[in-house]
DNA sequence: ATGAACCTTCCAGCAACTGGAAGGTCAAGC
DNA sequence: GCTTGACCTTCCAGTTGCTGGAAGGTTCAT
């Protein structure tokens, strides 16, 4: 498929999907007229980037994740160990969205929208405990 | 505080929390010396940007979200629309993180670490399904 | 066969840092 | 009181990860 079916179906634009092939993350074919031509697992992977980079990893944190997908990576116990310690990296990064969520909800339910100074998120911050 | 306990108590780095001052996130008070003088309440914004930076959020949102720590903006009915828009985010964010997570121990845990073809990863992704 | 809607490369610019130089401040030890 | 080392300051340049736009080729429906 052309690179904006792989765009629609990825949810990254063009130039994104281009920049990530210039920078060696997913290398398509090319058809007789020069047209990238995306394969099934090309917009697996594209949309797998497409996740994992909005969730904060770095490009280089993708390569690694990526890597996984190759067969013969897959089976080597080094790249393992980093799928391992990206797991870990995930709960924990899930854990901060928990609290992340918990602090804003506190900011919108908790305060009443008005000033006052008892505001339990206010006397929070005021004495450095977290929200 | 200096600004080498403030990156200590934020978890960024202090090169960062001058940048996040250039673009006026978080102004700290200056000491006679000239230098940053951080509060509890700056940490704590520090560490807030810290978690929803990770989170994959841009800085234009986390200042956003950074509003709704000034009482006179949390007290304004569109700022809590963006906080609840915010709000829904997160959970979205959330649910990928989750999916990310399956995903990944998917590849650690249903390939046994050769290459049989008939691995469900690999099947998952030449067939086109979600993995 | 012409126009719209694709696609291509290339180059410039922006966002969000990050590193390094050049120099001022501070607290400890001699 | 003076040095030494770990702080801090500003400024400027470089990197990462896109993103927009120009200039031009391809495809397809009318």
């Amino acid at each position: 498929m052309n690179i904006g079916e792989a765009s629609d179906r990825s949810g990254l634009p063009a130039k994104t999907i281009r920049y990530y092939e210039d920078i060696g993350l997913v290398r398509p074919e090319r058809g007789g007229n020069g047209y990238r031509d995306y394969d099934l697992s090309d917009v697996h992977k594209l949309r797998f980037l497409q996740r994992s980079r909005g969730l904060g990893f770095s490009v280089e944190e993708c390569r690694q994740l990526l890597a996984l997908y190759e067969d013969k990576s897959r089976a080597s116990a080094d790249v393992k160990d980093i799928a391992q310690t990206k797991l870990t990296e995930i709960d924990q990064k899930i854990r901060e969205m928990m609290e992340l969520r918990r602090t804003l909800e506190h900011l919108v339910h908790a305060c009443h929208g008005n000033d006052r100074p008892d505001c339990p998120i206010l006397d929070g911050l005021s004495d450095g405990k977290a929200v």
